[in-house]
DNA sequence: ATCAAATAGTAGGACGTCCTACTATTTGCC
DNA sequence: GGCAAATAGTAGGACGTCCTACTATTTGAT
């Protein structure tokens, strides 16, 4: 896994472009280090799903979908549990169903809700994409375990001062 | 700044989601949380500067050519130092010469190249913005300095292992 | 000098995200 | 019971990102 390969460097320049003129360096660095590698992560899951027909977005809900107890969920569980808009909800389902890998089902009692039920077609789809994600050295290799802790918590703490978790 | 609120604790549904599927467990934690924290900070940017009429992307634009000897810049290098595609600058040019913010002009001697400058009302609404943007709390509030340092740090290996930093 | 290869930018399309309505249904208070 | 308020989902549109062509221009090797 390799980002795009780049002629500078990215925080020189986020330093450059807002120290002393938008706020502290270390904050913008920091907001622009997150960023960045967001966007490396999520072309590079892209990257490895895309042979398989799935994006990550997809890829999650599939995942999700797979690992209920009915292997059905009500699409507003699904953005809960996902983090998405209701409307994101709606494209990603409406996606995975024109493939075939979920449908649409009604809810037994509650007739405003849409369950959304993985196919064995969606099934398995799942298996082969997790062969592809698993082999994805998501660039944490960079990190010892650790550390990788580490930074996990360090942005548990900013996502609690958000109001996240709640 | 204040996420939308969650019902539950992602990292806990992360854990559940890929432990023993995907890979271990702190590795898709810290992959979840650097998403998280992402979208974070992007939509709370982007409300901050909803009001003034740009996006993060554009302000970004803004302040690139502001901050640029001359006032106007060649796309190709707009890209560069955005991390952008070719084709999101010229979508993004588009919108903020739409707006009267930038214009395209003609570079003197390549004519391959179209050099982007920034107006007038664009540099008013670049400081204008810059307040907005200023009066952000990014909710790294949550970290001390030093913590800030340390989680640029940690992305940026990272980022060094995925080869960016070239 | 020529002409293939590299470079700069755009067009069109896919995708995911969000927002603002809007409909259908259910809840809950009176 | 009845009706307002809450809830579930969708439609349509904006935006940013990327990709695959494609055109125009410049470079550079022969």
């Amino acid at each position: 896994m390799t980002a795009q390969p780049l002629p500078f460097d990215p925080i020189a320049r986020a330093a450059t472009l807002w120290e002393e003129h938008v706020g502290p360096a270390t904050v913008m660095g920091a907001v622009t280090s997150v960023m960045r590698v967001q966007q490396i992560l999520q072309s590079a899951v892209d990257a490895a799903l895309r042979p398989h027909g799935l994006t990550f977005a997809r890829y999650e809900a599939l995942v999700l979908l797979y690992f209920s107890r009915r292997g059905s969920l009500p699409m507003r569980v699904m953005g809960q549990r996902l983090q998405l808009h209701p409307t994101s909800v709606t494209n990603i389902v409406d996606r995975l169903e024109a493939d075939g890998l979920v449908k649409r089902i009604a809810h037994p009692t509650d007739r405003r809700t849409t369950l959304v039920e993985i196919t064995e077609p969606g099934r398995q789809r799942r298996a082969a994409a997790t062969e592809a994600v698993t082999s994805v050295d998501f660039g944490l290799r960079g990190l010892t375990e650790r550390q990788t802790e580490s930074l996990t918590d360090l942005l548990a703490k900013v996502r609690r001062a958000c109001g996240d978790f709640q």
